[in-house]
DNA sequence: CTGTTAGCGCCTTCAG
DNA sequence: CTGAAGGCGCTAACAG
């Protein structure tokens, strides 16, 4: 492996002036700096990360911290962990992945936090890296999110345009920012345009949502289209619809959210609000980078990224 | 933070006898180093891990490359990747999640390789670096793995003990080591046990499964059990049965393989086989990391770790 | 068994 | 704009 020092003497310069035409461009003579990008290239000179590290004072580790059961983890955290990775990678930045029981092992530069609960905060504060949260909080964090609110109403939107006329949110039954502001999406949409609505709250659980489909499906007149806050609802909703003899999309509409894996699970798949996580993984740790090299900054940063409705074979 | 520096002063010795005292215990006299790891503790002493990486010319990464699609990666690899950091933490070693358009990006201390397909082969053998794979592969690597063909038997039994007599394997169109060894593992003990069976391949797709038992519903008398390669194909199969108005389980029953979140959402739930995944990812992990620490063994090392069946109300 | 010396690769500081 | 010196925290190699 290439060192300073080698490209320094191939360059006819000190190590320093390498160093230099990396960190510091302004301050070398454009031509040499030229010459010496041109040696690195030949050379392949990779810097290595570890001294820089040391010189630093910086471990070049940033650790993302998941506060859930693995067990019943989302599948769409992989494309979370694809877009962090993915970011990371470029910069030399590594991950360290921490579960809820083992978050306090190791050094890091950062943190990039998910899942948080009540009793967590309180670990959080006291944290003296950056913290970049993925899904806004109660707290003034910084994060990254999609705009929930707006996600929602596009999807009532499409379903209306679809014809469906009587319109049901299928919420998760938790008190979440994410969850009232789909909520909040919900109400003032169907408010605004005086529609026929419900609201419904269950745990995020497939078979919970189709025993509920059971129990109350004469609630639900043909041409209802169910907005739901989760593709695992979404799918619930709709096996409970196919399994009382209900024609989906024809007499009833599905909307799911989320759009990772499951919905290519459903026996129809889902229409769903795709959440482009790998974009959102990415600025979160882009975010989370910039706040490493600058901590100075004080201002509260809100990353809000679109979700785009995938239309497919559970709406009409 | 303290340093080497601190708890030499505060022990009354030398840098490099407490630097001993970590790496090499018999170097030190006993009391000495006794004293010297109290003083560690009260100094909540943390060696920095990028001087010894430099020292060391390691990276203190590993790189965990998944040649997937992200988009349709199986939810599993979550639990796998929680196995795998919860070992690497411990040792101060962070993670590199390379996809398969990023593999090459930066340096690394070892690798643990899985979903490789033959054109990666090239790459992989040019790799300076310890190799793991998660998986049998077709090569001579060291790997971590299930037994698959023991896990097959096993589901198979449990069927014949459930009392379905017709053994159906549905396993996935691909010619992986992995699926040889459960179809195999299948053959063997419907042909020494005389029983009536039969074997069919498909995409792994929950709703090309289901298409399928539509065209051939026919074909499966009552007292059938469908041993699936995997949990998708296994909900597939689950739900056509039922769109056919066979019973699940007490006419049908159906077996899945993989046993992590999937099984969850099927509407009735899967008995799976279930892989101890994040056991799995500590044992390639620690495998990895002893070869980096001993790059001279030269022998190809095996871990096989055995799968549990998890009965639930897919059998009867 | 313990201490001293030197250096891993890079960057900050201070001279030129 | 460029170079030389020194040190980040740790450990291998050699003295004692």
């Amino acid at each position: 492996m290439a060192t300073l020092h080698d490209v320094a003497k191939r360059a006819n310069v000190s190590k320093m002036t390498v160093s230099r035409a990396i960190n510091h461009p302004g301050q070398v003579r454009p031509e040499l700096r030229t010459n010496i990008l041109n040696v690195m290239a030949e050379l392949n000179y990779q810097p290595n990360a570890a001294a820089r590290a040391l010189v630093s004072r910086r471990t070049r580790v940033v650790k993302l911290t998941i506060f859930e059961d693995m067990d019943t983890t989302e599948p769409y955290y992989m494309m979370l962990l694809a877009g962090i990775s993915n970011e990371l990678n470029q910069h030399q930045y590594a991950l360290q992945l921490a579960t809820s029981n083992s978050y306090k092992v190791g050094e890091c530069d950062g943190y990039i936090l998910t899942g948080i609960r009540e009793k967590n905060y309180a670990w959080v504060e006291q944290l003296s890296q950056p913290v970049v949260f993925f899904g806004r909080t109660y707290q003034d964090y910084d994060y990254v999110d999609t705009d929930n609110y707006q996600a929602i109403q596009d999807s009532v939107a499409y379903a209306v345009q679809c014809g469906y006329d009587n319109l049901v949110f299928v919420g998760i039954a938790v008190d979440a920012p994410f969850e009232l502001d789909r909520e909040r999406g919900f109400q003032d949409f169907v408010g605004e345009n005086h529609l026929h609505s419900r609201v419904i709250r269950l745990a995020n659980h497939g078979h919970i949502a189709t025993d509920y489909l059971r129990q109350h499906w004469l609630e639900f007149p043909k041409n209802t289209a169910f907005i739901c806050a989760s593709d695992r609802l979404a799918i619930g909703i709709e096996d409970g619809i196919i399994q009382q003899g209900g024609n989906v999309p024809n007499d009833y509409g599905v909307v799911g959210f989320d759009g990772v894996f499951l919905n290519q699970i459903a026996s129809k798949r889902l229409t769903t609000m795709k959440q482009p996580l790998e974009v959102m993984g990415r600025a979160a740790a882009r975010l989370l980078l910039a706040k490493i090299a600058h901590p100075q900054t004080t201002e509260q940063e809100k990353i809000i990224i679109n979700s785009r409705l995938s239309i497919s074979e559970s709406t009409r």
